[in-house]
DNA sequence: GATATCGCTTAACCTAGGTTAATTCCTTTC
DNA sequence: GAAAGGAATTAACCTAGGTTAAGCGATATC
């Protein structure tokens, strides 16, 4: 552990997740990142083999179309794990790129190292069902509002699950989350405000 | 074990999975349920606690909008876990209800003791690990689909990864599958023809 | 302090897909 | 074998959102 100081806030995060877990059996040295705004974590197409804690700051997953246009697949705020977990668990490139949208530091340990302490440590295992399980969840919720619902109520559903992005963040990369063109987005907020 | 014969496919597929499990090590009685084309394993808002596993057959994960409108999320062939992650983790209800298109046999146990034999042997955890691992990734990758292709490509999409569902389900659940109406497929079908 | 540059808005026009409804073709069912 | 319901097609019309482009503040940059 190079800087203890940092490590607390990963010491937290997974106590909280409700596990006896002693960070100090990681043998190799945690890594800290400082990630500035507008800078990528890691590109789409990358091989992200790293355990990632964004310990503060914040995130988006983006990923660009063959036709060059970019979707944000969501956004993060530290602290949380986060990642492509294909792309650590299978050695495969990433379909999506992290990129800061603050300031932000971010720990990394490698993936494979990380899997192996796992396998020996039962509550390391739990952690990490738990940490899928999580995230699998809050994938359920969002796959079918795009099916199911208008960019409109999309547009309204974001602003009530990230409030305190609503007006911190641009506005095209709001409507690249909802999944249409800033000028579509513009239209939308119009109206809403004649309401 | 009531019926050995039907949970041998769930032995194999355990052992698929690259773990050494024993599943005489579970005490409870596995249920056997007989679902028949049309009918649903659970429904959407049902408390599905339950591990689900699909031995023959073939099944449809549906969810209805505030406005009535079937989503077809996907669609699974037997041999495969089957089940709401969310539903049985959190005891909460399923966004989504399980319908069978084929006669399918399902196997199913009660959670909460699953989850409970997983913690007393590593096996059963790392076997849930690959479980989620692989749930996960393939969600991963449907899940920019939408955002970033059109219906016509969407569909093209479904015939490469379910030539054998193609001709044998009704196109209006391959319309809910890629969130288009059935009059609008059978407009994109009818195009591509002409090419 | 002038001038690019970038983010947002607004307007005009276009297109993919939704809606409704009529028609045909299958299956069931009696 | 007639009748009835369900599945797919086709056409006419409508709407949400895409595209292009012009204008308008801001904030950098020199």
């Amino acid at each position: 552990m190079e800087q203890p100081q940092l490590t607390n806030s990963l010491q937290t995060y997974f106590n909280r997740l409700g596990h006896d877990i002693d960070l100090s059996i990681l043998t190799l040295p945690v890594e800290v990142h400082s990630v500035s705004k507008g800078d990528f974590l890691f590109q789409q197409g990358d091989v992200a083999s790293n355990f990632y804690f964004l310990s503060t700051g914040l995130v988006r997953y983006v990923s660009v179309s063959d036709e060059g246009k970019e979707f944000t697949q969501s956004f993060v705020k530290g602290p949380s794990v986060i990642g492509s977990t294909k792309s650590m668990v299978t050695k495969s490139k990433a379909s999506f790129g992290i990129q800061a949208l603050e300031e932000s530091i971010v720990l990394s340990y490698p993936w494979a190292a990380f899997y192996e302490q796992m396998r020996h440590d039962k509550n390391f295992l739990e952690f990490y069902v738990k940490l899928l399980e999580k995230i699998f969840i809050s994938k359920e919720e969002r796959e079918s509002a795009f099916m199911k619902h208008s960019a409109e109520r999309r547009y309204l559903d974001f602003c009530v699950a990230y409030p305190e992005l609503k007006d911190t963040i641009q506005q095209q990369q709001i409507a690249s989350y909802i999944g249409i063109t800033p000028v579509a987005l513009s239209r939308i907020r119009q109206k809403l405000k004649l309401c």
